[in-house]
DNA sequence: CGCCGTATTGAGCGCTCTCAAGCTAGGTGG
DNA sequence: CCACCTAGCTTGAGAGCGCTCAATACGGCG
């Protein structure tokens, strides 16, 4: 991993903003926020962040690019715990157990920051707004993936879609969008084969829901994947 | 929901205590915690605590008793999303979104402890020891229920099975117990069929894994029931 | 251009579901 | 105390969804 010389020049363009993404961005915070940051790690495609046999010691923003997290099952099948985009934090399900529970991979070049553990205690006992945002975070990772919940392939893939579509681009939620990871990461991440992705893709396809071409994607008829998704409201 | 007159009268017999499950528990600590229980609530079985409309006030520890929380999906399935037992706290979800994710409802007769969240923000503020507990709490909720991550129906109930005993009995993890739930609910958690269950459960049985009568279950290959789950370490 | 990882597509199999019938335990009322 | 009732559990037979295995096509990158 590589250290980059000089750590942060603003707050904008670094991944710990999402701390700041639902209120004003406070320069006080900013400041804070920034100091908290040790240092910038510059990921390759497929280069791994960290292993369940790491000590915890630190959290991970993600500045640019996308991550998964993952573990080896008994029978070698690669089980994907979660994918994480920009703006995104890893790490929290390791402060309980004191190390990483998986393994986490740049599924793209990557730049993420770390904040060392014991810097985001002191952040959060220094400022109470910012703790209400940590909470925040938490609890929405809390929610995040409640698509494996789905019985269903159609329904799961449905989901996930939507799901990526939102997360992709924090500002706005696109009807196209390129995908960050290959069918066989989707299939390891939602328990299905490359296969079964595939042949869903194409039936959506067929059934002019979504257009789909290599990794690009388009939703046509964003109503009907929620009504598949079950997302009824 | 019933109000007890008298509502907490020491740390020792309160669901809000896994706040100092970790660490000696400290009188003061005690207190600052009894005071921010507003009340606790008497749950008869198959009683509602929440529903998804209801707007996120509270937090409840479950002093007594165990609660599911679920959805129900456009097909009518019961989807439980977790299991909640003596010492867990429920509501963390619904930080991020304002409003309950999920319906709760008691398996059992349950008593539970509700703790408004302006008194748990105003809790986090005063003692940075319940900070690091409370991000300690969370993190636990992100690495629970990992097993539905697993492909199999077998190696899904295993770790089931496994993960019960050792959340039932905070203190000791027991090898024999009830289940405190319907083959029914064990199967909406898993996304498995009550008819799947039973068989498995069956089959456990003729291997002898475990032996079982109605709820009463015993372990008799632990080991065995960790490979099946893929708990290899 | 040629190579290799990734994606698509097809055929057949197996795990889990569906549907259905019987069983058990616990509760209720006479 | 017993007959009955009902919800939950067990067990069986058949169907279907998603998996396995395999062949082919595509596309990025040297």
């Amino acid at each position: 991993m590589n250290n980059k010389a000089n750590p942060l020049s603003s707050c904008s363009s670094c991944g710990f903003s999402p701390f700041c993404h639902l209120e004003e961005v406070n320069p006080q915070w900013m400041h804070q926020i920034n100091s908290a940051v040790k240092r910038q790690l510059v990921l390759k495609k497929k280069q791994s962040l960290y292993v369940p046999q790491n000590t915890f010691h630190s959290l991970y923003a993600i500045h640019s690019g996308c991550l998964k997290t993952y573990e080896i099952d008994r029978d070698g099948n690669e089980l994907i715990n979660s994918f994480y985009f920009a703006g995104e934090i890893l790490g929290f399900e390791a402060i309980a157990r004191g190390n990483y529970l998986f393994s986490a991979a740049a599924l793209s070049d990557a730049l993420v920051c770390e904040i060392p553990y014991s810097h985001f205690i002191e952040l959060l006992n220094s400022n109470s707004n910012l703790q209400k945002q940590i909470l925040y975070l938490m609890s929405q990772q809390l929610t995040t993936g409640t698509y494996l919940n789905f019985v269903t392939a159609e329904q799961r893939l449905a989901a996930f879609l939507i799901d990526l579509s939102e997360r992709l681009f924090v500002s706005e939620p696109h009807l196209e969008f390129n995908f960050p990871m290959s069918r066989q990461d989707i299939g390891n991440y939602l328990r299905l084969t490359a296969e079964t992705i595939s042949r869903l893709l194409a039936q959506f396809k067929d059934s002019k829901i979504i257009t789909i071409e290599h990794k690009k994607i388009q939703f046509l008829q964003l109503d009907q994947l929620k009504t598949i998704a079950g997302i009824v409201k």
